[in-house]
DNA sequence: TTGCTGCATAACCGTATGGTTATATAATAA
DNA sequence: TTATTATATAACCATACGGTTATGCAGCAA
């Protein structure tokens, strides 16, 4: 079925970021969001090629975001949305860890620059 | 065909994703937030040439992510982490709408399953 | 002047993206 | 059986990555 070894690893964060990199792909992603979707159902509205759609799939899955079930002829795309959490976890952390480095030290400047004149 | 969307800025955010898709390029990152860094400083502890570090910065420049100064020769790259912010928000308004939809399904299965055998 | 340092840029390589059209395959419908 | 549907895959194209080495160039130091 599906492996649920969802541990957080440097190399699927890369895959994750990148599948994020693309609009068409972020629009996937939204889009299933609202539930499965079959290729056909996806290349319509993006005004895109079917094969494309399946690419930017392949894409996806690469990334674990998406996984294909199936239904007769049809392989659904559904969301798998786990792995998004590595990368909001890492931005989470450098968001922290530059707060209180550079904000604040933004803010001094800032000050410091208003003081000056 | 909905597109409802709540991306602000979708042509920086794929330069910001893309360029976080790239481990050296978090780890420059990283080093930043520590304080400023040359071309050198961030070549040598990632083994690697200094046109290499160069192509990357120019990546996270083009992202938002680092702006350069004027220092004798050097240029150092300082940390601009505002692009994350939206990146976050892109993530996290997902998120919100995901772990509505899909968490609470998804626990709701695995009950569901458990209750099955 | 000469020379060193810090960095940029060019040229190249192999691979990946993002798209296309054309074709193959597999399941269903008639 | 044949036809249709849904999707995958192949082949192709242009561009971008991520790295290299080689080279150029500006800023300092002698």
């Amino acid at each position: 079925m599906q492996q649920l070894n969802q541990t957080p690893q440097p190399e699927n964060l890369d895959a994750v970021f990148a599948a994020l990199a693309d609009p068409t792909r972020r629009a996937i992603l939204t889009r299933l969001a609202n539930g499965d979707a079959s290729v056909n159902e996806l290349a319509e509205p993006f005004c895109m090629s079917q094969p494309a759609v399946s690419k930017h799939l392949k894409v996806l899955e690469r990334a674990g975001l998406v996984e294909r079930a199936i239904d007769k002829q049809r392989r659904p795309a559904r969301l798998k949305a786990e792995p998004m959490r590595e990368a909001v976890k890492w931005l989470e952390e450098f968001s922290k860890f530059w707060s209180s480095s550079f904000d604040q030290l933004d803010d001094l400047l800032e000050e410091l620059k208003k003081s000056e004149s």
